[in-house]
DNA sequence: CCTGATCACTTAGTTGGCTAAATAATAACG
DNA sequence: CGTTATTATTTAGCCAACTAAGTGATCAGG
């Protein structure tokens, strides 16, 4: 990658991400799942009969966009939805024994990624990046 | 934002990347763009008669990627395509007159963004943070 | 009660991004 | 010179993400 001394952050920011994605993406293929999808899997390890709302607020997307997931996610036997006993409006996400399955081999992908994505930082390094990370979102969050 | 202990850099960096797209989008719906195309601007007003290839490259996408924004673009005026005189296979992109108002528009926008960005970093904390960033560009791209 | 506001989710339609496969033009090689 | 490989771009089709608008269920006020 070129770098110009006047080269913005956010334009840095966007080529890391863009890399990023695109390294999960060809490990989630593995596993026969697609970029964003993982983040869901990993919800839902954390904690089963999640409401579709909370994991719009925990995934920072809207709420189209978890239908549409949640959609072909059960089509495929990833996740299974079923409707709150108490109120008829929400649905809540439990995962399905073959998602289960899927987030088991998901975890060591995403372990390896972290890795490669970490390489050569020291722990210090990494520790200081998380917070200047964290800086940037909550300027961009508030 | 939630932070546990063991969150995982990706997750942040998946997490920033969010956050920073959906205020460029915000920003960027001012001046009738969506998120991606200003990389596409920008770079035209850098050097005019770019090929897409080159544009694959700079923006780290798709050749398909490029085709169809490119074909959005054109039906609004912002860019032109014209066949190479020596080659017949590369297609040169250029600036319209409509899409540099729109750049010089875009520019007061970005660099609003940028100072939004990077708001309570000190210069020392960028210049870590653009070297941290490009170390992970590196471990994702090699 | 019942009517309007709010909340949870869905549908329709757009874009950016991808892969796989097709097209067309140039380059390379026997 | 013709055949093959490579290169530049496009098409088709998929998914994530968005906005705008719609449906239903619950809640709150009169």
């Amino acid at each position: 990658m070129e770098h110009k001394q006047d080269d913005a952050l956010g334009y840095l920011l966007v080529q890391v991400c863009k890399a990023h994605r695109n390294r999960v993406q060809a490990r989630l293929s593995e596993i026969g799942l697609y970029a964003g999808q993982e983040m869901i899997l990993m919800r839902l390890c954390q904690e089963q009969g999640v409401t579709q709302s909370q994991l719009v607020d925990d995934l920072c997307v809207e709420p189209p966009t978890v239908t549409k997931m949640l959609q072909r996610m059960e089509s495929v036997g990833l996740v299974e939805r079923r409707q709150d006993s108490e109120d008829a409006r929400v649905s809540r996400v439990y995962l399905t024994p073959h998602g289960e399955a899927v987030e088991v081999e998901l975890r060591s992908i995403w372990q390896e990624l972290e890795m490669q994505t970490t390489a050569g930082l020291s722990d210090m390094e990494q520790a200081l990046l998380r917070r200047l990370l964290v800086q940037l979102y909550s300027n961009l969050t508030d």
